[in-house]
DNA sequence: GCCGTTTTCGGCCCGACTGTTTTCAGTCG
């Protein structure tokens, strides 16, 4: 793994995010007060920022950067000076001083800044490797304020590195975690038990799972968790805190608290970190004291049974946990300005669904019949076309053929609450161009195009090709506009501004694909599209009848996106959603 | 180094667990 100061061009946010955090460890490591933690701080604004920071830079200097949150004049002339030179002389000075890799090492679980110091001063090291080395041959151990247990661990937690890889969709690890939660739920001691953390936010991937239980009798609630079998190691346990890894590959925090603190304890491991720091902030300024038992005045305990009455008791409407990412929701909050989210019963429709026509599993009629007994009106088949030659695509008579196949269906439903709507998805070609023709096209009741090929072009090339599709007068609606494949196949390379904008302009919905390996757009496209008055379909993309379900996370990342029933077309009835489309 | 419903100076979130300690530093979430 290269040091960020050797890529002298092309600097992007994640590098820049990666020395901001290295120099953060590095400031620890030197025992400096304060300073990591703002260099932590901007570290985080710049990864939540999703302008090209390069771009805005070359566009409008020091100004551009100083727009964000938490970079001020110091950070920003750093960020300047290694866009500029593609070095700071700050983190060479630091990284001088104690030359080792501190991204690889501190990915070590139970190593952090100032063990790195320890280790490197004592022991000279400087990677993974050198770690490893040094505790095979039992050098850690004999370190002042180490020993066996230590070098033990530190073994244990490179092996688990190497073997886990990171996080896991949400849509994986949550019919896993419902397993545990029942599993959990079944102890005579446990009053409540329920998945927080990001879990709960609902967000797109999954690095742990964080089980809060309500109970008089954490003992033996402990006991019996640790005795569950999808249990591989125990990293520790305590009275109220055990931490394990699952037999899945994935770490999982058991906390248990006392029910009177139930409120107080679900909104704290509820999270996010950020969102609480600025929760107690809040707090603080008030003259309370917020942690995981209540909210305190002094000594004494205010409120903490529900998580409602203490968002009540810092003068805020309940905050949903999927906004709770502190990007603006407790200043929303604050002014009461909360958007009403589209709730997960919402859904009337679906507007992309496969069959046994292209590459889905089921006919159109038990498709149809498993989206009725999923409580939806109406949904839209969307089999591929031509281009899309491996999954069957439709050319134009194929197409119109369904059509046919469709109408006889609507007339055996006819007397039942549903519709079966004619749409495709068109494939969208290297320039923009589709692969039905537009007579045709406009028989569609719903429209779709999709980019299902060169994902490596240009970003002016890409924004361009979509922005051409969005502008045929038929097509409606935008498929997993960006194309990523969560963990396996990164973004197409976009101008998300610019295509939001081409999408008002041309009254082009954009979907939010359900699809747990999507989630396309995601929450912070959507958020964008939605501030921008753009509308969205929310679509399981289902090729089978149990796809349907998966519309759930489509609706968490809609809701992460602060998108309301006004947003989203297939949450309207199937006349009004009609009426709205080209 | 950042930031402002007390503030352009003086603060900066809080608690559990572990290991190596005889009272606590380091790490994590």
């Amino acid at each position: 793994m290269g040091l960020p100061i050797l890529r002298y061009y092309a600097m992007t946010n994640r590098d820049i995010v990666t020395v901001l955090r290295e120099m953060a460890a590095l400031l620890e490591m030197e025992g400096v007060a304060f300073k990591p933690r703002a260099y932590e701080k901007a570290a985080a604004g710049v990864e939540a920022w999703d302008t090209v920071l390069a771009d805005a830079y070359k566009r409008d200097g020091i100004k551009a950067l100083k727009g964000i949150p938490a970079v001020g004049r110091g950070i920003a002339s750093h960020i300047a000076e290694l866009l500029e030179k593609g070095r700071i002389k700050a983190y060479e000075d630091l990284h001088k001083k104690v030359p080792v890799n501190v991204t690889e090492l501190l990915q070590v679980e139970g190593v952090g800044p100032k063990m790195l110091r320890t280790l490197w001063e004592k022991l000279r090291v400087c990677t993974l490797a050198d770690l490893e080395m040094a505790a095979q041959t039992g050098k850690i151990g004999v370190l002042p304020r180490f020993g066996e247990k230590s070098e033990q661990r530190i073994l244990k937690s490179i092996e688990f590195l190497r073997a886990s890889g990171g996080r896991r969709t949400l849509g994986s690890v949550l019919p896993e975690v419902l397993v545990l939660e029942v599993d959990i739920r079944a102890f005579p001691e446990v009053s409540a038990v329920v998945a927080a953390g990001s879990i709960r936010r609902r967000k797109e991937t999954v690095g742990d799972i964080d089980i809060l239980v309500a109970s008089a009798k954490p003992k033996r609630v402990t006991e019996r968790f640790l005795a569950l079998p999808q249990i591989a190691h125990v990293y520790g346990s305590g009275d109220t805190k055990t931490n394990v890894r699952l037999k899945n590959g994935l770490d999982c925090d058991l906390r248990v608290v006392p029910p009177i603190s139930w409120g107080a304890a679900f909104q704290y491991f509820t999270g996010s970190k950020d969102h609480n720091v600025a929760l107690r902030e809040v707090a603080i300024k008030k003259g309370y004291k917020l942690n995981e038992y209540g909210l305190f005045k002094d000594q004494k305990m205010i409120v903490g049974k529900t998580e409602k009455e203490i968002y009540k008791a810092l003068g805020l409407p309940y905050i949903e946990p999927e906004l709770r990412e502190d990007t603006g929701e407790i200043e929303a909050a604050r002014k009461n300005h909360l958007p009403a989210l589209v709730e997960y019963s919402d859904l009337k429709g679906d507007l992309q669904v496969q069959t046994d026509w292209t590459d889905g599993e089921d006919s159109i009629e038990k498709m149809a019949e498993a989206a009725m007994a999923a409580g939806l009106e109406y949904i839209a088949i969307t089999d591929h076309t031509k281009s899309l030659a491996m999954t069957g695509g439709a050319d134009e008579k194929k197409l119109l053929r369904q059509m046919g196949e469709i109408d006889k269906l609507n007339k055996k439903f006819k007397g039942k609450k549903f519709k079966i709507l004619k749409g495709a998805e068109v494939n969208i070609g290297k320039d923009g161009s589709l692969d039905i023709d537009d007579r045709v096209l406009a028989q569609l009741d719903v429209a779709g195009a999709a980019v299902h090929s060169h994902f490596n072009l240009t970003r002016a090339a890409q924004t361009a090709r979509v922005i051409r599709a969005m502008e045929n007068p038929h097509i409606d609606i935008i498929f997993h506009l960006t194309g990523r494949i969560i963990g396996k196949r990164p973004a197409i390379d976009l101008d998300i501004g610019a295509v939001i904008a081409a999408a008002k302009r041309t009254g082009t919905v954009l979907e939010v694909n359900a699809y747990p390996d999507r989630l396309d757009i995601k929450d912070e496209h959507v958020r964008k599209a939605v501030a921008s008055g753009v509308k969205l379909s929310i679509d399981s993309d289902a090729h089978a009848i149990a796809h349907f379900k998966l519309l759930e996370y489509g609706i968490a990342t809609a809701r992460r996106g602060w998108a309301e029933k006004k947003d989203i077309i297939n949450a309207w009835p199937v006349e009004k959603m009609l009426k709205m489309l080209k």
